[in-house]
DNA sequence: TAGTCTATTTTTAGCAT
DNA sequence: CATGCTAAAAATAGACT
């Protein structure tokens, strides 16, 4: 109650990277969610699909699409049948198994869910339990002989691998702490691999160009680091 | 002129799937574009990397990115542990194999879940699958104690039934059919590409877009086509 | 189909919790 | 870090060009 004025309510701020870290991040997380907000109501209101993925400038992946972002991506990268919408939902779930990943989107998932009002929980429900029992119980009945010796070989391959860490683990007595799903795939998610690019023209982006996702030139990205003073050029609008 | 009042100035919304076909194409280019200023301010504002692709209901395309849209798509998808490239890879694979299987069980779910049709089962499965489904997968380094614990012995089983199953097989004395071993989405690499695009020199999109390196021109994709469609979101906000 | 002009609804910058 | 608050800044529905 130091100030008569309770605020001076919203302020205009210049179109550029914003200088004081702290606000950066306050105003990343609030415009962050309007953006996904418009997105999801753009949606909603005209049946259009979308799909949005923002990185953090932390690095951190920010991911909204509608029906599914790997859906319209895949669309826009070529084709791809809608359809399949079990099948691809789970490989690509597992695809991104980069646990950093899944729970960035798990944040963002469950504040949607919390204002939806999550109807379908109990579907939901069965369908993990269908899928946490499968992968163990699974495919053994397809393999002939010379895929269960791989099998087995992988297995023991695993399972030792398991066992040493577990071992580990024990000897510097792990007090089992709750590593939030953190997965070790090293993903360079940090610093690195910055393919110096040269801010060439692309020609006209066709869609067949891209027709596998895997196959893609890493022939861009500049900037996205601190420090340059980068794309921004202020103003775009 | 015919009107006293100018206007009613804007009026409010319901947040569902407009009737008005008329208003819902002006509406969609209007929101579309405060869509996009916003993920361009984003950028500015906060250095963030972003990837906003759009489909019209009328199938045409509409795709912004910084730097790039594929880049940041391909850094999204990148988000692979390459390094698990042996074992889990093979357990992967032999996941897979067992697709037909699984998709009985999906599909019959997803007839479930489509009667549903809620977004909110599928944000929500993609939370199970975080928290239940891909702890394993996960390499060992990211998994506690109690985690390990159980992965070991769950190894143990699959092995224990992977060995037997071989037994049986040997015993019988006859390979069995070479079941086609890749991951994959199997299924549907066909269904022919549906997308003849009319590349339509976009004009369009406010110039002040193209001033900015990160929304240049050719990063804007538009294709045409008749048609209408439309799914039935349901708002998340 | 896109741009203009209000009158309103929304979003959000700056602070505080 | 996310939330709540307030008032100013933006976005935009509706009507018209």
């Amino acid at each position: 109650m130091s100030t008569g004025r309770k605020s001076r309510g919203r302020q205009k701020i210049e179109m550029k990277k914003m200088s004081n870290e702290s606000n950066l991040q306050v105003t990343f997380s609030k415009r962050r969610s309007g953006l996904f907000k418009k997105a999801s109501e753009l949606c909603t209101l005209c049946g259009a699909d979308v799909a949005l993925v923002v990185f953090s400038p932390g690095e951190k992946v920010f991911s909204f699409g509608h029906p599914h972002v790997d859906t319209v991506i895949d669309r826009y990268l070529s084709r791809i049948p809608p359809q399949n919408n079990g099948t691809v939902q789970f490989i690509e779930a597992h695809r991104s198994a980069n646990v950093r990943d899944l729970n960035n989107q798990l944040t963002q998932i469950n504040n949607q869910l919390d204002i939806e009002k999550k109807r379908g929980d109990e579907l939901s429900h069965l369908r993990k339990a269908t899928e946490t029992q499968f992968w163990w119980a699974c495919p053994i009945d397809g393999m002939n002989r010379a895929q269960l010796e791989l099998f087995k070989k992988a297995l023991e391959e695993l399972k030792k691998l398991v066992a040493q860490h577990a071992d580990r683990l024990v000897i510097q007595g792990a007090p089992t702490q709750t590593i939030p799903f953190f997965v070790g795939n090293g993903s360079n998610a940090n610093m690195a691999i910055h393919h110096q690019a040269n801010p060439q023209q692309a020609h006209m982006f066709q869609q067949q160009f891209f027709q596998n996702p895997m196959m893609q030139p890493h022939l861009f990205g500049f900037n996205n680091m601190g420090g340059s003073g980068g794309y921004g050029p202020s103003g775009f609008f």
